[in-house]
Order: C-alpha cells, then structure tokens, then sequence
DNA sequence: ATAAATTGAATTGTGCGCAACTTAATTGCT
DNA sequence: AGCAATTAAGTTGCGCACAATTCAATTTAT
C-alpha cells in the first residue's frame, strides 16, 4: 500500500490521487516484503553452518519448543501448510534431525520428534539470534516496534 | 534476531540469556517474514483480476514510471537479479505487456519497454494500494514508521 | 450401522529468490 | 591493435509458498 494516504480516506475516487500513489518509492509493502528478503539473505552465511535454511530453522525452533507436534500445529505456528511443510520436513528427516511417526489414536497426523542429532543442534543454534540483531543496527525498542507492527498487520489481513 | 536483548549486548557468551532467546515468539525476523507473507497473499486476488503475481506487479509499478529501462537498474530498484528478474519479465512479455530490446549502444543490456497493453494495465491497477492501505487496518503514521525501520534494516544489512 | 461430511497430510504444478555458473559484449591495459 | 578483465544478461538447480487437488482416516448425522 501507499504510504500517507490519510487524504485519500476522504474521497472516493482512489485513482485521482496525483501525487505518485503507484510509485515504488511510497509503498509500504515493497520495504516491508524487501526487507523479509534481506533478512533471509542474512541469515543464510549463520544457517549454512548448521546446514539449514531461514524456514527450516524456523521449524527447528517450534520443535525445540515443541517435540512431537504434528503437522497442522506447526502450520499453525508458523502459518504455513502442508504443501510447504511436508517437503520441507522431509529434507530435515533425510537430514537426520527428526522422525515423522504416524499419530497412534489418529493414523492421519504425523508426529515430528527430533533425533539427537536435532536437539543437538539447538546449542549451535543459540547465537544466531544476537549476531542478527547486531547485524540489524537497529536500538531494541525499533525493532520491539516493527515487531508488534508487523504482528498487528498479520492478524488485521487473516 | 530475540527480541528485548539490550542486556545480552554486557555478556559475552550469549548462550547463557536463559529467558527463551531462541523461542519463536520473541523473534522479530519471524514476525517480519510472516508479515511479508500474508501482505503478499493479500495482495494475491486483487493481483488476480489484473494477472500479476505480486513481483511482476512490482516491476510493472518500475517500468510504468521508468519505462526503457533496463534489467540491472531494475533489479537494483527492487533489490532482484537477473536470475529472478529475466524468467518473469519473459512471462510479462508472453502476456503482452512489454517488449524486450536489446540495447542499440550495448548489445548486453536488455531494454524494457511497455506495449500500449501494458500502459494501459496501470489505469486498472491505480486502486490497489488504497485497498491495501485499508485491508491493513493500521493508521497512517505507524504504517509510515514500519516503512522507516524497514528502509533502515534492508540498508543496514546490505 | 452406514452413508455423508470433515479433517490431516500428501501431491502436483507454478512462480519466485538466489547462489553458482555460462555466454557474449564491452572496456581497460599495455 | 590485441589480450585480459569486467560487465549484463541468461541459465541451471534448489527450496520455498501456496493454490488446487487427492487420498485415507475419522467424525457426524441419519
């Protein structure tokens, strides 16, 4: 969306805005979605050392927090689905980190349960999250902001 | 990056921060890619009516307001390379929306140039950000502080 | 009890992002 | 002029995201 846009909530006619509502430069979104971009190109040099990828670490970390949930509730953690879980989850499996074992009361879950291996990692893990915020170079309460902004943006569009 | 870490930055050794630095849910990169997601799903069936994935709206919004430019300065205005940017301008040109000419002083660079379709295609697309702006239910001034922190993040980290 | 509806996961197909590499054109150097 | 270095774009391959669909297991309604 465009940035400053208050006038605009006062007039019908959207488009009759002159003052560059379709350019690059105003818009929101694009920082918003450049920005997830850098942060993912970020983290990939840290995540190589562990050999994972930015959405694999972030399903180790739900299951470091979470041993044995299954599929649907880590989608919904992570608000992803199966047609990105399951592959992805697959790759850590090949990988040695975890199990998916068949729920025992409901043969249509499956299980994720970390191997040794995967729980090990979580110690390697630990520091990737203070070299990114000093990458960031941003103060805490900026990024304390941006943090409830964006969980504000989610919940307001789903 | 955890979030609220101001006191980790007096200890060297950052794995002892016991209070769940490595819990998702403290995690301001995770709230950012999830943000990023979900604007973009958003954007997704108002994109629809004019058949453009949100990247390829992205470099329409370029060319409509730098139109002959060429793909490397278009991918360092939306922060791309040719690897993503050559595939999705082939399809816009499938589409009909743009020509692709080779450059008359260099014969490496590729100049894109829009079809009379693709100007066209700009009237249509005019009411989208306000629709944005709207679907994100958040007001004007904290949508222009998350493009601020955003703006100073992708820079800091490039 | 059984047919219908729902649910959890997997599968298929498309389009990014990006690293690594290739190719061809241009520029710089001597 | 001639060759090395650089540059712009394209190609290849992998891993997401996600819509749409399928399939099997479970729940519900009758």
């Amino acid at each position: 969306m465009t940035d400053k846009q208050a006038h605009v909530t006062h007039q019908a006619d959207v488009t009759t805005n002159e003052s560059g509502e379709l350019m690059l430069e105003n818009q929101v979104c694009f920082s918003l979605y450049s920005a997830a971009n850098a942060i993912i190109r970020a983290y990939r040099p840290l995540l190589e050392a562990i050999d994972l990828t930015y959405p694999q670490y972030l399903a180790m970390l739900v299951l470091w927090a979470n041993n044995g949930i299954n599929v649907k509730d880590m989608g919904a953690k992570l608000h992803l689905d199966s047609g990105t879980l399951t592959p992805l989850l697959k790759r850590l499996e090949t990988k040695g980190l975890l199990d998916r074992k068949r729920g025992l009361t409901d043969e249509r879950v499956r299980e994720i349960w970390l191997t040794e291996a995967g729980k090990t990692l979580k110690t390697q893990a630990k520091s990737i999250p203070y070299t990114m915020f000093c990458k960031s170079e941003l103060p805490v309460e900026e990024l304390a902001a941006l943090k409830a902004t964006c969980d504000k943006l989610l919940s307001n569009i789903n």
